[in-house]
DNA sequence: CGTTTTGCATTTTTT
DNA sequence: ATGCAAAACG
């Protein structure tokens, strides 16, 4: 009783799926069927080709894109374990650096830095070595050690490259960052991809032993790999080159983490004799949704001509939204999703809100919690990433890997025992110069062996890293291990006795992680601490996602990808926003075509309705910003879409000029100059106001010039013309 | 020496 | 508005 492969696929997805091992590249067009060819794919890898499960390694973007296609291969197979190895590249990376650490000198349980512990451990490294300076703040050395670690680039590289002051203090920086993180065993997010090529590059034997473990590589969202990704893939892919690679060079959204658009488009020439197959049949919207995404993305140069059809119907047209603010933006959704939930019978989870930043979903949220009507937002402040959950996280941490002194920092004093700066940094300077670990010593400490740090506040600490160690040893089951944490450490008597509300909260976190912990063993018998810290680390936000419970989901565009919705809303729809336009530097048309594949990934989540709404005023860092409808809006076809003014409210009294133009509202006066308006300045010539806030003397406007682009200007000294004089 | 308070910068997107 | 650094306070 074999699934009958020809008659669930189409006959594009049917030849992708039955083509014989070896370099295959399906350009899968947005809602074409893309995870259904990867899972029917392998399915039929082992159905038909008799390949062992255990040969496949199969990457995907997001834990919970490998989650669903496993469930899926599942039901196509019926089996009910299946080895297939379905991992995202930071975790396959990971996997591989547990083990191979020793080869490049690391330690058993090491420990992976997100964001915030790298740049903890930068900021200490630019202060220990007086390199501060404005241009290579942590933040900015970070995302340049990243980008040379996306090259491959080692310190001594950029060293050789460097050609200004402010690199060759980046290369000192980074090497002394790879040094630490060596001492701390513990790897940074970068490291994950950019070590396990650094080991293939040197040890023949292991890039051997994985090659011969996976001959079938397969690849999703190939068109989001970056450099030092693409590397990996090169040498595991090797000479058996059975490599299926799925993409879509229009939903490429991480330029800016590295991604490079090339890969996918260079696959053929990377891999000769390669089976291209083109999946244009969209199953996922209707046609005017269709046409209008189309119709925005071809404005696009740098892309692979592609005709996506649908044959669902026509539908209704995409709606265009203006509202006077935030709050009437939400207002306006709101009221769209309570209309359409009556008049369709839709559930609150059929609705998403899509928004550029994650400040935008503030206002929303407000809307949605005095509606009444429940809610999700995914990202902003991650659940693992909250103080509380970090601080658990510490304690597990420091047990699991002693050497991870920001972990020991970060607990040596939470909750508070009396353990001041001044103590930690005499700890920490008395273990530099032994080459020892801080919490080593801390228990000589507790012994009396360092001159100059009281005994009697760090015997308290030391005393529970003892118990909960005694405890670890005994193979506490580690749910309530978590929870012995909590209690042990003194955690959950500080969070209950204090007069703090937000405490409550932070409490009820701590008990939800107990819960995600015990989630964890059941799905994972017989995982280790080790495993649930690895996971924890490399979880996305999107993995936590739970689609089945009735709320409304709101969540960035970048996490939108790879989802559908029936009702899809994309909030901010305004011209430095979407496309956001970071102030001061002119326009990079690449980054441009960027933003508008990002909006078009937006736009193909929707299956029957799409929304797009714009805000004339919205409040953005602290001050009022005025805002003209997004370039995007006319590069939409316009038979495609209807046009709305919200009713809700107006923040602008002179509500008279609101319809004049073609998007209304194109004469509102706030400040010196009406949004939209041309004008002249004698040195950058003509141009268009794109936006003012300020008053009085400190009114600022931006200006997008026709020369030399966009510009912020003050209205004091500027002396800005009205174009027409 | 440690903790609390005030002042200051700060927001793109995420594995 | 909020979160993190120096300064004041205990």
């Amino acid at each position: 009783m074999k699934t009958d492969y020809k008659k669930e696929l189409n006959p594009k997805q049917y030849e992708a799926v039955i083509n014989p091992p070896g370099p295959l590249l399906v350009f899968a067009g947005a809602g074409s069927g893309k995870t259904r060819v990867l899972t029917y794919r392998i399915a039929y890898m082992i159905d038909y080709f008799g390949i062992d499960p255990r040969e496949i390694l199969a990457v995907t973007f997001t834990n919970k894109a490998a989650g669903e296609m496993r469930e899926r291969m599942r039901q196509i197979l019926g089996m009910a374990y299946l080895p297939v190895m379905l991992l995202t590249f930071h975790s396959f990376g990971a996997r591989i650096l547990r083990e191979t650490y020793g080869v490049i000198g690391y330690r058993k349980n090491f420990s992976i830095y997100d964001e915030s512990e790298s740049l903890m451990v930068l900021k200490r490294i630019i202060a220990e070595e007086n390199m501060e300076r404005g241009d290579l703040t942590p933040k900015a050395a970070k995302y340049l050690i990243g980008r040379a670690k996306d090259d491959m680039l080692d310190p001594d590289a950029v060293e050789a490259k460097a050609t200004s002051p402010r690199m060759r203090d980046l290369a000192l920086i980074y090497r002394k960052y790879q040094q630490r993180l060596l001492e701390l065993n513990a790897f940074d997010f970068d490291d994950l991809i950019y070590f396990p090529v650094i080991v293939f590059d040197s040890h023949p034997n292991i890039l051997n032993r994985y090659r011969s473990r996976f001959p079938h590589l397969l690849i999703d969202e190939y068109q989001d790999t970056s450099n030092s990704q693409y590397r990996l893939v090169q040498h595991l892919a090797g000479e058996h080159k059975s490599i299926t690679a799925v993409g879509d060079d229009d939903q490429s959204i991480y330029g800016w983490r590295g991604a490079n658009i090339k890969n996918i488009l260079k696959f053929e020439k990377d891999f000769p004799g390669t089976k291209v197959i083109k999946l244009e049949r969209n199953y996922r919207s209707t046609q005017n949704i269709l046409s209008a995404a189309s119709g925005l993305i071809a404005n696009n140069d740098n892309r692979k001509k592609k005709a996506l059809w649908t044959d669902i119907g026509s539908g209704g047209k995409v709606k265009v939204m203006e509202c006077s603010d935030e709050q009437s933006e939400a207002l306006t959704i709101i009221d769209r999703i309570v209309q359409h939930r009556k008049g369709e019978g839709l559930r609150f989870s059929d609705f998403v809100i899509l928004y550029r930043t994650n400040a935008q979903s503030r206002a929303l949220e407000e809307g949605l919690r005095t509606s009444g009507i429940p809610y999700v937002i995914i990202g902003g402040v991650r659940f693992y990433e909250r103080k509380e959950i970090r601080d658990i996280l510490a304690y597990l941490r420091v047990l699991v890997n002693p050497d991870d002194d920001v972990s020991t920092r970060r607990i040596i004093n939470t909750p508070k025992r009396g353990i001041g700066d001044t103590t930690v940094e005499r700890l920490f300077a008395f273990a530099q110069k032994n080459r020892i670990n801080m919490l080593t010593g801390c228990f000589l400490a507790a012994e009396g062996k360092i001159p100059g740090i009281a005994t009697s506040k760090i015997i308290p600490f030391t005393e529970i890293i003892k118990k909960l160690s005694a405890i670890r040893e005994n193979g506490e089951p580690l749910s309530s291990f978590v929870d012995k944490v909590i209690d042990i450490s003194g955690y959950r008597a500080s969070l209950s006795s204090t007069s703090d509300p937000e405490d409550e909260a932070r409490l009820e976190n701590i008990e939800e992680l107990v819960v995600g912990v015990t989630t964890f063993e059941y799905r994972n018998p017989g995982a280790t601490l080790e495993d649930f810290l690895e996971e924890v680390s490399l979880l996305t936000d999107v993995d936590r996602w739970d689609p089945n419970a009735d709320a409304i989901t709101l969540m960035t565009l970048h996490s939108a990808k790879g989802l559908e919705f029936p009702v899809v809303f994309i909030a901010g729809l305004e011209d430095g926003l979407l496309p956001l336009i970071r102030s001061g530097e002119g326009e990079d048309l690449g980054q441009l075509e960027e933003e508008r594949r990002l909006m078009y990934v937006g736009m193909t989540r929707a299956k029957k309705h799409l929304y797009l709404t714009y805000s004339r005023y919205r409040k953005r860092y602290n001050s009022p910003t005025f805002s003209i409808p997004s370039r995007f809006l006319k590069e939409i076809p316009k038979d495609t879409l209807d046009f709305y003014t919200d009713t809700t409210k107006y923040y602008s009294e002179s509500d008279k000029a609101r319809r004049s133009g073609k998007y209304g509202l194109e004469d509102i006066r706030q400040g010196s100059f009406p949004i939209g308006a041309e004008v002249y300045h004698n040195r950058f010539g003509y141009g268009i106001v794109l936006s003012t806030e300020g008053s009085g003397d400190n009114e600022m406007v931006t200006v997008s010039f026709n020369r030399i682009g966009r510009k912020k200007l003050m209205i004091k000294f500027a002396n800005l013309l009205p174009a027409d004089k």
